[in-house]
DNA sequence: ACCTGCTGGTAAGATTTACTAACCAATAAT
DNA sequence: ATTATTGGTTAGTAAATCTTACCAGCAGGT
């Protein structure tokens, strides 16, 4: 193993580099704008390469801090994550899997019970997501996870790709104004969750409606609430495959045209690449596939 | 940007965790093994969990320790393997490939004149490994490798995957005990370079003698040397495509068979993700691609 | 048993590193 | 100008890191 520059400098220009500044720096690592700069001086002393070009009262990132940073940043968050997935090992805490709020509580919720009772031997902590539409290692072990392109950071492990179609409450068809054809779409709202609008914008162009993309919206935190609008009939949603729930079964919500396309995304079981080979991932995904392939959303 | 532990005594414990001795990490780090003791002891308690055990006068990792220290390897390779990318990029010294040295002898040294003259803007380092299958990115930005399964942590940049076929000098073929049908190899040295024999074997299987596999042998450090032996006629090596160099258009060496089967691994462009972008390596692709076509021993 | 050689643990003190406080300089916005 | 903000510098301090010196446990050999 070779030399290394200081590790508390390399830390601190981090910290630098990511601020854009010592001050901010210095308050993120709870030190002194004085302590930022003699570490950054060192460090740019010890590579006799400059990372910085003081201008006046601010510092900017030179070309080399600029190629330098983003590979500290990677290697201290992987030190991060490994060290809670670490911790959480040693707590014995169990396997902690990130979902979002919709799938816990439409999905697992139902389904989390059985497989407690089932694998008494694989404790299964969920941790529920607000905000969070990527993977996050900190927190937890595994993701169920819904992207159009996968982080190459993370091991991911293809689930499903559903076929995607408007869902509404029955009221809405056959009251005012109606929904009897795709174009009758312009006069509700295109509820819309995940960040990019694709997932309308191909199922509007296959309903060969493509001119009513410029409709969609209102942009809602969580499938949840979409869910919630679309059940009081305020609007329309779009279906997100086996992690729906009952509502479709049970007749509350409805398909009010057959036509459907691809997800342009898919859901995938996201894992850091260290771990991927541990039995419990293998096990969980392997029984996620099969519940998914038993729901009626599905296919 | 969350806590971190000690980041020495992150280091204290990989090279300790590596050596499976403070002893050894502590000759490694150039300190005493009290001070290795202090940093893994102050760590362990910092994380609240042993990652060593302890029995009598020798320490083995823990559990937790198993997991971890592989984590605070690659951190830390990375932090390393940056650095030295970085400093490279400071000392504006062109782009390092890594090639082996019979690539670097049979194939670049007589394209290297030309690529320089035509591209006097982007000037390219040659780091001749005589001992690395696997690219380094510690010295190198980028290498030109041949692999049978990529190594995930460097984005692998396809090129091509030749048709294999033994080759010997011609006397080889006339003289005693002569090589007229694939089974006379048995009387003859099979030189094997790469680490594995998946290359000799699927060659002897296609040609009906699979039993001969167990003659494979002997092995050679480089490509080089079973160059040289194959043209003094000490016996039979395989072609490894484009480059190869002059010898066989020459007539120096040739195909006692027309026998040929698909190599097991392929030739890659391998760099660290973080660079893949960089248009002097884009540039650098698309030469290799083009001179690798134009080459008479391909396809 | 007995050394001998090697391992790691511990205590106390030395050394180095990292940090702070206080003050200075440069800039941008009043 | 005046003020607020940011970084640099100096000198002294605090804290970490490291070493020395000594202890104990274990293995292999006379």
């Amino acid at each position: 193993m070779p030399r290394l520059p200081s590790l508390k400098g390399l830390r601190a220009f981090e910290a630098a580099a990511r601020h854009e500044s010592f001050r901010g720096a210095a308050e993120e690592l709870n030190v002194t704008h004085s302590a930022i700069s003699h570490l950054v001086k060192n460090l740019e002393a010890e590579l006799a390469v400059p990372l910085f070009h003081r201008i006046g009262r601010s510092v900017r990132l030179s070309e080399a801090g600029r190629l330098y940073a983003p590979v500290l940043r990677d290697a201290f968050e992987r030190i991060s994550h490994g060290t809670e997935a670490m911790r959480r090992l040693a707590a014995n805490q169990g396997l902690v899997l990130q979902v979002y709020v919709s799938v816990a509580v439409h999905w697992m919720a139902p389904r989390l019970g059985r497989f407690r009772r089932d694998n008494p031997d694989l404790p299964l902590v969920l941790h529920t997501a607000f905000r969070d539409w990527g993977f996050d290692p900190g927190p937890a072990d595994v993701g169920l996870i819904y992207t159009t392109n996968p982080d190459p950071r993370w091991h991911h492990m293809f689930l499903y790709r559903a076929r995607i179609y408007p869902l509404c409450a029955p009221d809405l068809i056959s009251g005012e104004p109606g929904l009897r054809a795709p174009a009758d779409l312009a006069w509700h709202r295109l509820f819309q969750v995940y960040e990019d609008t694709a997932d309308w914008r191909a199922w509007l162009a296959a309903a060969g409606v493509p001119d009513l993309a410029s409709r969609i919206g209102p942009k809602l935190d969580t499938q949840l609430l979409a869910h919630e609008a679309a059940l009081t009939g305020e609007g329309v949603m779009l279906s997100m495959g086996p992690f729906m729930g009952r509502d479709l079964g049970g007749g509350h919500l409805v398909r009010p045209f057959d036509i459907e396309v691809e997800q342009t995304g898919a859901w995938y079981l996201v894992c850091r690449g260290e771990i991927r080979h541990d039995p419990r991932i293998r096990h969980l995904h392997d029984w996620l596939v099969r519940e998914i392939e038993g729901d009626p959303a599905f296919g």
